[in-house]
DNA sequence: GTTATATGACTGACTGGTCAGTCAGTCATC
DNA sequence: GATGACTGACTGACCAGTCAGTCATATAAC
């Protein structure tokens, strides 16, 4: 009888090992016994004298919870591999966060705020062109998102945002909204200084990010059989943008 | 003790409620009361004399399929819904299609053949320019997977796809190396005709299409927070493509 | 310095609801 | 009477969430 049997899995215990502090293990301690098969975060202690203290506590099953999301999705997700990933019991899970849907609702929220910031500076800056914005707004995007785990809490909002309507009001709030609203201001920049021939960024500003989704989705399902060539793509789709040849470096 | 509660369920037997032949119930017949609760897909005899023939059985059960995965997602879709919807038994499903997996994947093979062939055709017409093609095949694509319950099968192989590397692969191979190739051809074609001033999409025809997946995106996520004007974004980005006003009506 | 007690972070076996897949049984049709 | 499409109760793996129990550390008392 084949039985919801999942794809392939890590084994438990994938966590950074080391110094199990011997505490001493009886031949059969009916419940709980400490330290029992699990490595601790860090051996390091910190000042209050805790081994770990609880911040650090916190972003190491954020880092397991995104990896296990990201590995299996949210509903195949197990809170077991993330504790175990994590380096702490299951149970500890939910001394953190209240429930599975809490520690998913985090672990976006975490990954979409520190950018946003940056990326206004950027955009509000006098004395900019569309092209540099542009430059700057793409290769921000290849650094912060691409090349970091952030993409997979993208795509992690893609694939589950509309099981999540929360979420996805979240991510319109904080990034959607706000970000096409600079582009919105850029492109009308631009048509003002006549670096741009046409309103057609100024009104549907998503043009300028669809690559940047596509880049994202592509990674995920295809780089393997065909991989893509983000630089360039970035370079022709600015190409475009401008109207023909805008081969500027920064 | 909280457990494992699911998102709002559809109540089972939503499918087509009809014709209960009148079968006699036996107070309580151990196993299989035949059409104990369910109402058959459709009435109609077939010629062969059956009530309903395997294709049409096979295509409610697909179709049902599509709706539960699209609202739930590969992992937290439950056969007994699919049944329910397609006004058969559970173990009926297993007649039809190995297992879940095997479900799955039908119903993207099943949706993505039809279209690929017609899209071939017109862009291989002779005589036709880049403009003509990408007003043709926007609009194909808004026609027939906007349009359509196909729009859920998209973002099914973008959510699910990297947890079905044979599905993306599939995927790839049927649709968008295929699509792409297409694409890359126009864009040739156009360079060569000088309609297009520049070798951007000759050397990424993705950015082609990259708007078609914001708008499948955007639709599966914020469409009810803030609707997009998909025929004004093509049109916008046909004008970007093509290097300024391109405002052609068919 | 040593021992006793208190604290609370952490553990992991356990509970109970869930659901993919099975198969003995039913019945319309041949 | 035989066939085979169809049924749905059932099995057993599964896993989110719980909580009684453990122990490192801190503090108090001697």
């Amino acid at each position: 009888m084949a039985r919801r049997q999942r794809p392939a899995r890590e084994e438990p215990g994938t966590g950074q090992q080391g110094g199990q502090q011997g505490g001493r293990r009886r031949p059969k301690a009916k419940p709980g016994s400490r330290r029992g098969s699990r490595a601790p975060v860090s051996a390091a202690v910190t000042a209050s004298g805790r081994k770990v203290d609880a911040e650090t506590r916190r972003e190491a099953i954020l880092d397991a919870a995104l990896a296990v999301f990201a590995e299996h999705g949210y509903e195949a997700a197990r809170l077991d591999d993330m504790a175990a990933r994590a380096g702490v019991a299951k149970g500890t899970l939910y001394l953190y966060f209240k429930d599975k849907e809490a520690l998913f609702e985090a672990l976006v929220r975490g990954a979409v705020s520190p950018i946003m910031g940056r990326l206004g500076e950027a955009a509000a800056a006098p004395g900019m062109t569309v092209a540099s914005v542009l430059e700057l707004f793409f290769a921000m995007f290849q650094k912060e998102v691409l090349g970091t785990r952030r993409k997979l809490v993208l795509r992690l909002v893609i694939s589950e945002g509309p099981r999540f309507p929360a979420l996805a009001e979240f991510y319109y709030r904080e990034v959607v909204s706000q970000g096409l609203k600079m582009m919105r201001n850029v492109a009308r920049h631009g048509v003002a200084t006549g670096e741009l021939s046409s309103e057609a960024l100024a009104r549907f500003p998503q043009l300028i990010v669809a690559p940047l989704l596509l880049a994202t989705i592509w990674d995920g399902l295809f780089s393997k059989i065909d991989p893509l060539d983000v630089p360039g793509l970035l370079r022709a789709h600015r190409e475009l943008l401008l109207g023909f040849s805008a081969r500027s470096a920064p």
